[in-house]
DNA sequence: ACAAAAGTGTTTGAACTACACCCATGC
DNA sequence: GCATGGGTGTAGTTCAAACACTTTTGT
């Protein structure tokens, strides 16, 4: 399958993440400004080479220690291989990408030449660092609708407006309180937590406080369509 | 990002392929059998090593071409990167899984140490791709029920009850003809051809034939719940 | 006529959207 | 009181599963 003795083409391995945060009511992307060539002052995405030891995950989440507390990364899964050979320029770089999220609430401090920005509206991005933002954002969109992957988004308790919020910056349109409360209590992915928000200046009932009741991400819709057969009653 | 004047750690890439078809009525997949250490008798998956000028997507086709017409794949797509550092014996070796399909009608020639094995009684694998057969096989069922890629796995033309066993034995369960033939009909995926299939001995009404609309993979039900908000009635 | 296989009509139920209405608070 | 924001009740719709029934053939 491999032959190691020689190695015809010599290839590097990266790791790459896109970080996903909703702030300020808007879905932004981590990136860093590069300081050299190729492509200085374009915007990129964190990461650096795979290590001997280590899986791609445990590599991406080495590398992210670099620029975010781990702890507050919720959540990290595959994207894709992005290996077209020109992909970068000079010697063949494959890159691993990820797509990465950030409780809302959190505001970590950064290094100088790093920044958030909309994903909406990004900055000159290098290579190919565009594209996997926006995979990572299709990806999330897409789930969360199917998976309860709201929980890596919002903070650990919230209201129902507040995850309205984070929702509907994730999606681009607004998500509607009532049914957003309605299909995760459904699905059993909310907990009351019991404790209310005092309303503010302007009045309005306290809000109740809520929970995700899981926090490892699980496929919560898993087909619509053509489900195995209702088991007969008996059973 | 990467330092190319020094390679600390000398790294191969590898492209791997579940080649997935039903057969016989189960759903098989394309092995071949290793005939040197190490692994040596175990069964593993189609590929070989990335070369220097090609994506890793071409670079599956092209040995996947070594073991099937090429023609005869109706589709490939990216599954995931395996990774782990001792996933492999010796040298470090990265792999690209890819899901890749035949229609069942093709019964492709094959080479003398290559055939096909049930994925719910697959013989022994080399490495970790057994664990890569099962990821394939839950994309696939996945897919099957939001997307149109059972025009992958179904041959040209084919009457309701053919396209039943299709699905049935992909998905491990029997599915109702009336409700594939409603669902995939609502969706706009199936064309009637104008033909019939004689009946057999048995007799029986002919069946009509259909098509699929499409032939490129696309997402049918893209989100189930959180839609966007309808339209005023103005627009 | 009868059996067999294909295809349609119709009921039931689940799940989601939309919207009306009630609740609890600040002023 | 009344405005404001939170929360529930309840149609109405869509979509899919289940099953009865009709259609069209071979023997």
């Amino acid at each position: 399958m491999t032959d190691a003795t020689t190695d015809p083409s010599p290839l590097v391995h990266e790791v790459l993440a896109a970080v996903l945060q909703v702030r300020q009511g808007s879905l932004q992307v981590l990136l860093w400004e590069r300081a050299l060539e190729p492509h200085a002052h374009r915007w990129s995405l964190p990461g650096g080479r795979l290590g001997a030891d280590e899986d791609v995950e445990t590599s991406i989440r080495r590398q992210l220690a670099e620029k975010v507390d781990v702890r507050q990364v919720s959540h990290v899964e595959q994207l894709a291989v992005f290996s077209a050979p020109d992909r970068v320029p000079g010697p063949r770089v494959v890159a691993t990408a990820f797509l990465s999220l950030v409780p809302s609430h959190m505001d970590p401090e950064l290094p100088g030449d790093t920044a958030w920005h909309p994903v909406s509206a990004l900055p000159e991005t290098a290579f190919d660092h565009g594209a996997i933002v926006l995979r990572a954002r299709n990806r999330l969109r897409a789930k969360l609708s199917y998976t309860n992957i709201g929980f890596a988004l919002a903070p650990p308790e919230f209201t129902v407006s507040a995850l309205r919020s984070v929702y509907s910056a994730a999606l681009g349109y607004k998500v509607s309180a009532t049914n957003l409360q309605r299909v995760l209590s459904r699905r059993g992915l909310l907990e009351h937590t019991g404790e209310t928000t005092k309303p503010g200046r302007a009045g309005g009932r306290p809000a109740a406080q809520f929970r995700f009741a899981d926090s490892t991400m699980a496929v919560t819709d898993p087909f619509a369509v053509l489900k195995p057969p209702a088991a007969p009653k008996g059973q």
